[in-house]
Order: structure tokens, then C-alpha cells, then sequence
DNA sequence: ATTCTAGTTGACCGCTCGGTAAAGTCAACC
DNA sequence: GGTTGACTTTACCGAGCGGTCAACTAGAAT
């Protein structure tokens, strides 16, 4: 990676995990560059704005989280069913590591800019649906896997069920986050298989 | 309602109004006592600090969605599964005329700030912790009279649904504003049943 | 009539915001 | 060895931030 690379990579790094950790409005252009050791003038060589680099920051999380959570919790190694228990058991795991870190529930870092910057920025907003997008195709992958092998309903609309997984996922990181507490997300995220309609043998 | 108390209502109104249509660190003070024509002075007056005032705004949010939605809803003029389906009525209507008048589905008030404030503002956090509690008992309500009279598992353990129907509300919402579009509340919502287990006679 | 006080006014504080501009550095290529 | 262009540095912009302050006004209580 050239200089010019690695510069924009730190820039990218210190404001995911900024950002992440707190807002996006708190967060200014000034604190990222300190934190990435990047003049504010090379910033704006490599951004054409703060909007612009959070952008690109959410499509880095995108790729984070479908290769580091995602592709690994859904490997087709186990059943279906099996697939979505390790899910939970990794966003579990990953709500205490970042609790253990921060000393805070972060959540979903692509809910948290959601709920804060759709009124607000539409390039952002296109951009979080986009990734919500992507997300909902690995789910209806399983799915349509689920369906293959009778887990759940033949008729199923596996699209539907796949938003609704998204939204039950999203909201119960909204809850963990509100109180602070983990834990949430291990006692409601089983929940989902009745949302699924996983049928039990 | 003495002229003292007024200003101070304009006050909160304005702030509820712009936070929940933006964003809390995207109206400023300023623009609040503008809005609410109020000199900034006596801003300082009544409250002790921006974070103060959002504690009261979400206070009077909780007892408008309260009043206004939540005790209309599930009124016991209906069995309890018919109550939900008029609360999901609620809601969606609610968040299309959100969008009529603001051009953007903005979602659930208490749930945006959550979201954004957790991590920053241990106050708000604990506030909206504590609206969430209220609402919490609401369900809980409903789900205890859905027990008695049949309608769900006599096992079912009301506290834990209760819970899981208000992170999958929320969760509806988050989409719903993620994609600007009022309908999401309205093909998600229903599959809140599957959650509670409603029998289907 | 005077005092008290709740409420109002508008100027002001230090600071940070997102963004700009221009000069300077350095390595690669001709 | 001179030129090019990517990258860096630093100073700067107007505007807005949350919050403070002292002076003022008006109405009620004494």
C-alpha cells in the first residue's frame, strides 16, 4: 500500500471507530485527523467532505461485518437452524467484547448512523439501506437453504422473513445499547427461530 | 397556565418538534429558542442545560405516545390480539403522516435519541431506559390479559414477550426510517404475532 | 409606595465546527 | 536535472456551538 493509502486507510480506521463509539455529529473532521495523525488539509486531499468519508467508512463496515460475523456464523457447515444459533452466539459475543472495550453497548454501527443521519443526508441514508441490502441477501440465503432442507414452511416468503430477521436483529442491538447490558441480546434474540418458524423435530 | 410556564412549554414543544424531526446534536439551542421565540437567557432560566431539557422532552414524549397511541390501542374494548392489530394500525398511520407532513419517516422518537445519546449522555440514557420501562408494562398488561382468556400458551412467560415485541417494534421503525417508506411498518409489524404466539382459532 | 421576584433581554465568552487556500516537500519519471 | 503530481503542512475563514452575565421589566405582596 503506498503512502497516500495508508493515510486514507488511518483516516478511515480512526473515524469507523470513532464514530462507532459515539456519533456521528459528535465526532469532528478535527478529532479524526488528530487520532489518524493526518493534517486537516490531507483530509480534504483524500475526502471531499465529512459526509463523503462516512460513506466510505460504512461500505469498510459492510465488508468487516459480512467477512468477520456473517460468512462465518452462516457457513454451510452446520444446519440451517444450527447456522442462526451461532449467529446469535457471535453478536453476543461481540456486544460484550465491544462492552468490555468502550465501557458501553455500542449496537449496530450501521443502525446507530441510520437512526441518526436518514433525515439528514440522503447519500448516507442510500448508503445504509444499501447495506442493509446486502445483509438481507445473506439472510435469505439461509432461508431459501432452510426451506431446501424442510427447517421451515414450504410456502414461506423467505424474503419477508429475511426483513423481518434484519429488523428483530436491529431492534434488539437498539435495546442492548438503551440499557447498556448485553445480556439482552442473549435472552431475545432467540426469539427470532418463532419469527423463522423453525420447526421444532 | 401562568405566562412563565407557557414560554417554558414552547420551549420543550419546539425542542421535541426539531430533535425529533433531525437530530439532538443537529439543533442547537439556538435554533430551539428561535423556534420557540424565547430569548436565550431565559432558556437558562428554566432549564439548567441542553441535556436537562431533553430529559423533559422525552418525559412529555412518553405520556403523548401514552395517551395518545398506547392506551387507545390496547383499550380492553377488544381481545388482546385484536388490540394489537389496531396498535399496528396505530403505528403505521402514525408514521405516514409523519411523512406527509415532514417528507421522512422519522420513525420512534425515543428510540433516535436512544440510539444517538447512550453513549454520550448518561441522563438521557437513563431516561430513556425508564421510558422504555413504561411501555414495557403496557404490553405486559396486554400479554397477561392475552393469557387469561386463552389466547397465548398459559406457560408463556409475559415479562420476557413484552420485551421482545418492543425491540421488534423498534426495530420496524429503525427500517422504516432507514428506507423512508411508512409501508415497511406495515408488512413487518404483523409478524409481531408469531413473536407472542398468539393461537390462531 | 416599595420591595421582591419571576421572567426577559441581548451582548458576550471561549471554543469548535466543516471547509478552503496556498505554499512547501518528496519521489518517480523523462 | 528538471518537471510533474501526489501528498503534506499550516494558517485561515465565517458561522455556530453551549453556556454566562448583568441589566431590565412588570406584576404581586407587603
Amino acid at each position: 500500500m503506498s503512502k497516500g493509502q495508508e493515510t486514507r486507510q488511518r483516516l478511515l480506521d480512526s473515524a469507523q471507530q470513532l464514530m462507532y463509539s459515539r456519533s456521528y455529529s459528535d465526532v469532528g473532521v478535527q478529532e479524526i485527523c488528530k487520532d489518524a495523525k493526518v493534517q486537516k488539509g490531507s483530509f480534504y486531499h483524500f475526502f471531499s467532505s465529512k459526509s463523503s468519508l462516512t460513506v466510505e467508512v460504512l461500505e469498510q463496515l459492510k465488508m468487516q461485518m459480512i467477512k468477520s460475523i456473517l460468512l462465518p456464523a452462516f457457513a454451510k457447515d452446520l444446519t440451517p437452524a444450527k447456522r442462526f444459533e451461532r449467529f446469535i452466539e457471535y453478536a453476543y459475543h461481540y456486544q460484550v467484547q465491544i462492552q468490555e472495550e468502550y465501557g458501553y453497548v455500542l449496537g449496530c454501527p450501521m443502525g446507530n448512523i441510520a437512526l441518526e443521519m436518514s433525515t439528514q443526508d440522503e447519500e448516507i441514508r442510500k448508503k445504509v439501506e444499501m447495506l442493509f441490502e446486502s445483509i438481507f441477501h445473506v439472510f435469505v440465503d439461509v432461508l431459501d437453504d432452510a426451506k431446501a432442507v424442510g427447517e421451515i414452511d414450504n410456502n414461506a416468503d423467505t424474503s419477508e422473513l429475511a426483513q423481518v430477521c434484519l429488523a428483530y436483529g436491529e431492534g434488539v442491538l437498539l435495546m442492548a445499547k438503551t440499557k447498556n447490558d448485553p445480556e439482552v441480546v442473549k435472552q431475545l434474540l432467540p426469539h427470532v427461530s418463532k419469527l423463522i418458524g423453525f420447526k421444532h423435530k
